[in-house]
DNA sequence: AAGAAAAGTTGAACCAATTCTAAAATTGAG
DNA sequence: CTCAATTTTAGAATTGGTTCAACTTTTCTT
């Protein structure tokens, strides 16, 4: 099973992730050339478009990474919440926010979205569309906790309020990401004020 | 003023305008070569670039017919509204839907979206900016609109609406030009079904 | 342990967007 | 009307992602 092949592969693939990180947080997406990235992983160009489609999956494999390390330190909001919707809503979303910038640089990010709409049916970008879904999931998973608190009215469309929830964060997100200058606590604070308006439809 | 070679210039837009358009139709973004799109528009490969940057602002410039014809559109509907908040959101966000795929192709919007994205600063992606922050305002001229005909409580957050219904109307909308075989009226129906919770919280 | 099959690797060649530069066209001053 | 300055054009050269056919390495079979 684990044979010196199977080995050799992984190796391979840690080295062109390495090195793909390194070199996207050096010399941004378009700075980083398959060539130096083959070069620096000790692998040949074409090794690196036999693990990968394209450069693009590269990069989705970071933002992977990245989201499913989310998604887990989400899982602790949602056991257990803040007792107040507004402050629940916030602490997971704040969340998300606060661990986005660790891996992924601003313009990773950019790169990142545009080829998930891009390419949409890639490897990537199907992978992007079902982390989204995990996010939006995970957000009426809260949704639905909150109604277990009896903080949350029960008469509630519990999935249509997840999606609105994810759909405004994630587009203030976007925005965000596309403006080197924009802030974190600007962020969260203008999605706070957008939730308010949600918290008062489906708050006891 | 207007000498031969304003006339010329005016002449030779149109011309790369309509070969694009013609040619990202048939051949989708990627497979519009732009050495085909010279020969159609009679015109050499540098001459598109002395009047676009690149290929993505001849799509921009496609893009912004389309949603310019959008919101002057949506400026009858914000003008009298029907009766009903949720019915004057729907026909508002109805007409930018319905109108959506008139000039542009799935495909093409997903590039244009991606474009925007990843190339913030390019010309295309300031105007793309600046279109969304129109259809946001549009939006939020409907709910003030909707305050004046006494229809919404006067003491919500008026701006904080309209982004937060744009931006899931929005995300909504680019999760349906990544699915090809996503329909027009399942789109509508999953938008009022989120809106409704907004409506919950603004309606009288 | 040898030989064959399977799996993986390599890098030069390809392709299309973009850049660059010399030539051509247009304009306006005299 | 002429010509120098300016703008525009043409298309060859460059660039960088991607493909592919030949070569190597690993694994399997007997």
């Amino acid at each position: 099973m684990s044979g010196l092949r199977e080995r050799q592969k992984a190796d391979r693939h840690r080295r062109i992730i390495d090195a793909a990180t390194a070199l996207f947080r050096e010399a941004g997406y378009e700075g980083a050339k398959i060539e130096a990235i083959a070069a620096q992983a000790e692998v040949s160009i074409g090794t690196i478009y036999n693990y990968y489609q394209n450069k693009g999956d590269i990069l989705g494999a970071i933002v992977s990474l990245e989201v499913n390390e989310v998604l887990n330190a989400g899982r602790a909001v949602v056991a257990s919440p803040p007792a107040n919707v507004g402050d629940a809503l916030d602490t997971l979303i704040g969340i998300y926010i606060e661990h986005s910038l660790n891996y992924l640089s601003k313009e990773m990010w950019r790169q990142a979205m545009a080829i998930s709409t891009q390419l949409p049916d890639s490897p990537f970008g199907q992978a992007y569309t079902a982390l989204d879904r995990e996010l939006t999931k995970q957000i009426s998973a809260l949704i639905a906790r909150l109604q277990e608190l009896g903080l949350v009215r029960s008469d509630i469309d519990g999935p249509a309020v997840g999606e609105l929830i994810f759909n405004n964060m994630n587009m203030m997100f976007i925005e965000f990401v596309k403006r080197d200058e924009a802030k974190i606590p600007e962020l969260r604070a203008a999605i706070r004020r957008q939730n308010r308006i949600v918290v008062a439809a489906i708050g006891m």
